[in-house]
DNA sequence: TTTGTAATTAACAATTTTGTTAAACCAATT
DNA sequence: AATTGGTTTAACAAAATTGTTAATTACAAA
């Protein structure tokens, strides 16, 4: 067996312990499980990643990697007007959370349920995304300044926009459950869903005519 | 030990066990952590009981229809007109959650990991639910054809106030790394969602002068 | 007081799940 | 061919967790 093989195995063995913890979370989880979906023994999952613990934590690193970038993503496109840029920003950040749907659900139980370890993993994302938000902050002010938009924290945006976005996938089998039918079209609910996200956000924020 | 006594007991179980699954989920809630957390051994959990499942059971039911109540709380008070009747139902249905700040995420972790249980309960919420909804949406269609809002479905209208007042709770702990000083006055903070998230739809039905 | 029923306890059993180890294996290098 | 290194397997061990049972207690009714 060459590197590659190797390479090979040890992969097969993070693909299938991500769709085990995404799906079921740390408690549901079983090793064995995951050896079985990757096709090894047991004792090769733990010769490779030792305990259920680290292989858990390779992988929740690299999600809370990718969770921050969807926060990048929120920002939108640079150079446009900033109430467009809002609006590249929601579509883009929807856009990333349908194609990875069970996140963060993964994400948020996670953090509920061991708070305190993710002390340090929620400094080091802080510091970046304060920066972010400042900017945006700014530019905020500056086009409320000139009546281009209503003055809005750009926290509280960004909440909205989480909430909206993110809920609609959180939730999905859980709607489903109430709302069958009208969500029976996947692709044709996310769309309007996205749509209507955009459409509700930008009612709050675009400037009022009394 | 009197039927009083014996009650309490049963009840004691209960309440540990809500704590306990609300806060850890099915697979990350323990028996004997049950028991122990009711003073009793956990023989007497079986004792009344039978198994976790059972007891668990219990707990999810209770759940389930406490949350159904939370779908008429969104409805409204019924005598004001309609787009006063859908700001106090945004407001009733976050103060429902903030009352019951672990529900949304436990019920919805337990349809995600065993949607096939739920599908009866489904059936059975789903007829409540799709006469009031037809009951709101003709009033939506009225008042809408008066030119007193904007159209809009009541099922998107739903799903979009159940985001914003929702995901504030389930995601909370999540926030709080990112927003900590945000957030820090949590009463405060809540307040201001509230009135954030009713601003938001309203400014989304309400009629706009173009 | 006796008797019958439910409640309670402690000890045990069964199962599941994680983790370990010693031996076997394979491939490349000397 | 022998050595060396990492890889793989099967069997085992340890711990945790759920569930059971037989004996004991408490209590109320006959």
């Amino acid at each position: 067996m060459d590197n590659q093989e190797k390479r090979n195995k040890e992969q097969l063995i993070l693909v299938a312990a991500e769709q085990e913890f995404l799906t079921k979370g740390y408690d549901g989880a079983r090793t064995t499980s995951i050896a079985k979906a990757a096709g090894v023994t047991h004792a090769m999952l733990h010769y490779y990643f030792g305990t259920k613990e680290e292989l858990f934590e390779r992988i929740v690193d690299e999600k809370f990697r990718i969770m921050s970038q969807s926060m990048l993503a929120v920002m939108g496109e640079p150079d446009l007007p900033t109430i467009e840029r809002i609006r590249s920003g929601i579509a883009a950040h929807f856009d990333f959370i349908a194609k990875n749907p069970h996140l963060p659900r993964f994400l948020i139980n996670e953090v509920v349920s061991r708070p305190e370890r993710y002390s340090i993993l929620q400094n080091r994302i802080q510091g970046v995304i304060n920066i972010l938000f400042s900017q945006l902050q700014e530019e905020i002010d500056n086009a409320a300044a000139r009546g281009e938009m209503e003055w809005i924290d750009v926290r509280t945006l960004l909440i909205s926009i989480m909430s909206l976005n993110i809920f609609t996938f959180v939730a999905y089998p859980f709607m489903e459950t109430m709302l069958g039918d009208f969500m029976s079209d996947r692709e044709k609910f996310l769309a309007e869903r996205k749509a209507e996200n955009i459409d509700t956000i930008m009612c709050r924020i675009k400037t009022k005519q009394p």
